[in-house]
DNA sequence: GTCATCATGTAAGCCGTTACATGATTGC
DNA sequence: GCAATCATGTAACGGCTTACATGATGAC
């Protein structure tokens, strides 16, 4: 995942370890938290397989920033030509190779590893996605709905065993199903599913007709 | 985490390892999911630590089902009461200890350690809560609400400027905010905040009046 | 010259996973 | 006796965290 997330960064301009580390916090801080200790050996990893490669520039522009049109883009990039005169050296900037792009595009594609928080997983995928052709982010919502449907079934499966109440046994002892609160938490999960699934599906429909180029997807939004 | 789990459904009834996964999974299964490869040893872990204790009986009924009414209780006890007749040894059924009983409400009370996802830490709480008195119990509720209450707050924020668009900067660079992506996915991420909020709102109010005995947490339910 | 910040890394540890090794009990 | 299942454990590994070590730059 870790990777995932540095190569959709690289894709859109080259940046060394800080300073990704500080877009990760802050652009998908709210879904991912990176530290050094975990970035820098992910960034040797991926040098190492050639996925990404060292810019060396040392007296050209490092960072031309070409307005790829990121979160925080510009602030960084205020933040980066003002004061920047550092000679150059002492600072690794990682640039995407192409070995890394087809990385990059697999792993998007690619089930999260096991044990892995699959709403996290899903945010970040979705966090890069426009990288992706149309056809393949099709693929990735869809394969999120059919997650987010299979998991709404088993929900509504559990609810109901739930709420007959009495286990499975047949009459012979009392149980009653599950507490007061694990009922509610099954209950408040399965909705949670169901908006899931709602909210994709509003997704993978602004992706099919974007019949209104601008802002189809803010429908299924806000207003309280 | 896995402790707290583990402590949870010895606090119901003694179990043996085997049987500790089957209802890890199949009780938390949604929330939760164990292997052998961590649990024997977390077994032998809160052995050392003296939280929970060998269960000798060799003879006598080992495991007594007191209709502590948990949830499958009744089938498990079946399994375990029909064909049971395996000499009693080679499995090791685990008691909790009063160490354990600490140990326990200590790690309800306590935050999960960081990098452990929160929704799941709460989820898992919920699930074991019932076994706190009331006063422990509102307080992991308010605990919940606070930090909820926090990301719905950055949530906002984030949309307030991803709705701005332009970033931070002062009409230098023409940067749009994020993409339509990471945009649906701020408004998503914000309202079940918001509606994570809600339903922990109702449960504190269930934990405080509970005017109507039965199900009064129920009305935040269903009904589509 | 010194302090804050930028910047890169390493080490130890935690918590979980899969895969493997082993053996007891029971049903047929 | 043989297979299925119950049952306990170990080994190797993965990914991430905190804490630490180190050093360059720029502001004052």
């Amino acid at each position: 995942m870790l990777e995932l997330a540095i190569l959709g960064l690289l894709t859109e301009l080259p940046l060394h370890g800080y300073e990704l580390k500080k877009r990760l916090n802050d652009t998908l801080g709210h879904v991912w938290g990176v530290s050094y200790g975990s970035l820098y050996p992910a960034l040797a990893r991926l040098e190492r397989m050639g996925a990404i490669e060292v810019v060396d520039p040392p007296a050209a522009a490092p960072v031309t920033i070409p307005s790829t049109g990121s979160i925080a883009g510009e602030a960084a990039a205020a933040r980066l030509r003002r004061p920047l005169r550092r000679s150059g050296r002492t600072r690794k900037a990682y640039r995407i190779a192409s070995t890394g792009q087809t990385l990059f595009s697999e792993l998007l594609r690619a089930d999260p590893a096991p044990g892995t928080d699959e709403n996290r997983a899903f945010a970040l995928k979705l966090a890069f996605c426009r990288h992706l052709d149309p056809p393949a982010r099709l693929e990735i919502l869809q394969r999120r709905r059919d997650q987010l449907a299979e998991k709404l079934a088993r929900g509504c499966q559990a609810l109901a065993a739930a709420r007959a109440g009495r286990g499975s046994d047949f009459g012979d002892t009392p149980t009653r199903g599950p507490d007061r609160y694990t009922r509610a938490l099954i209950e408040h999960e399965t909705t949670t599913a169901e908006r899931d699934l709602e909210w994709v599906d509003s997704l993978i429909a602004a992706e099919r007709g974007p019949i209104d180029a601008g802002d189809s997807m803010t429908l299924q939004g806000r207003t309280t």
